[in-house]
DNA sequence: TCTTAAAAACAGACCGATTGGTTTGTTTTT
DNA sequence: AAAAACAAACCAATCGGTCTGTTTTTAAGA
């Protein structure tokens, strides 16, 4: 037998180590930058949190930069599947309009605009405004992101087909308004007033466009 | 006569002395936030532009933390004299609600989300994250202008007094959207078609609230 | 009004701690 | 036995901040 059940370290393939290792450090990587943000988001508080030797670490990245955006890519990938994902439950659902309206943006609130994602999201936002490579790597996955959400959700949404493309704008609009709110959160602390905001948002959105006077 | 109007080094009083190099501080820490980001602005990057020697500077500040707090509440209290500002010429220019509308999200648009205040706005708002004391002397500002944009912008649009509190929450959620929009610029590079979303954003204002199908 | 001593403003060398990254050597997988 | 994975000591550079001493302003006394 050359496989024991009870042997206590498992014998893993190279790849699988190397796979493992890599995403151990990008999760770390991302704790830290949500718990202590960019600046305190330091090598050896990330390594500390993977638990994982500083000599191991350099075998698998030869920067920290490098480090961070696999890490930011993989959040923002998630993000993309998670947006194509919160839209396809609706349409079984419920068949009032401005109801699954409001289950949309409630969902897309919570799952991307609250607690540790929004955090993640400014952090790596602005850590890319002043590292041309990492902007470079994540600009085309922020633009796939609204992309994914006019399309996805505007089909998800719209009466019609036909609908659907101006339905795609207002889907965008209602993301950018969704991160400002957040961004409001984030400096001065939640405030109930905002979901009575997005009630508002949602009236809004299906009084347009208003139907020609008769 | 005990004054020469040639003296080569004018003499200044201490307290003129000590304001003029807090302010001086405070213009470099922002520019350095802006130019590097918060990791890149160090006290020796700050200090280099502002020709200031580390001995000076430590005799007006007596941490980075405390500079960087001086810089950050003049940058907000700035942006709420602007806000104010920016919508009190509209009442007599135009007529047409909706250019007037237009006009005023054209101009918050230029001020305060696009170029270096746009960056230094996240940079700040980021900063004061995993910073209590920063965040406890910026929230109170962050609300203030949010404020300042409901009540001065829905004031200065409403058609009448009574529609001003429901025009407050419509500017709120302007200047959210607004916001969020920066935000896809700052990490995707700028949109031509964000104009256009503008335009279609004014139009889903004036059209609300839809008049009562009569 | 001139003198003078204290106080405030300023300069630059200096400091311990921490940063991102490397080097040397050991263990595990191939 | 070669290569990859891992560990820990080590490194120069930089960090925020302090220390010592000089220049400028201020306030008081003659």
């Amino acid at each position: 037998m050359e496989q024991m059940a009870s042997q206590p370290v498992a014998r893993r393939s190279q790849t699988q180590r190397r796979e493992e290792m890599r995403q151990r450090l990008a999760a770390a990587t991302l704790d830290a930058l949500a718990e202590h943000g960019h600046a305190g988001a330091s090598l050896s508080v990330i390594l500390a949190r993977a638990g994982v030797s500083r000599g191991a670490w350099s075998h698998h990245f030869e920067t920290k930069a490098e480090m961070l955006a696999l890490a930011a890519e993989g959040l923002l990938r998630d993000a993309i599947i998670a947006a194509r994902t919160l839209a396809l439950p609706l349409p079984a659902d419920m068949s009032d309009p401005a109801a699954r309206l409001s289950a949309l943006l409630e969902m897309a609130w919570g799952r991307f605009y609250q607690g540790r994602h929004r955090d993640l999201l400014f952090e790596v936002v602005l850590a890319a405004r002043t590292d041309a490579e990492l902007r470079a790597r994540l600009a085309p996955i922020f633009d796939a992101f609204i992309g994914e959400v006019g399309q996805g959700w505007g089909m998800a949404l719209a009466p019609s087909p036909q609908r659907g493309a101006a339905m795609a704008d207002l889907m965008v609009l209602t993301v950018y308004m969704l991160r400002g709110m957040a961004m409001q959160e984030l400096a001065a602390g939640d405030t109930p007033h905002h979901a009575a905001l997005r009630r508002l948002w949602v009236d809004m959105l299906i009084g347009f466009p208003a139907p020609p006077a008769t």
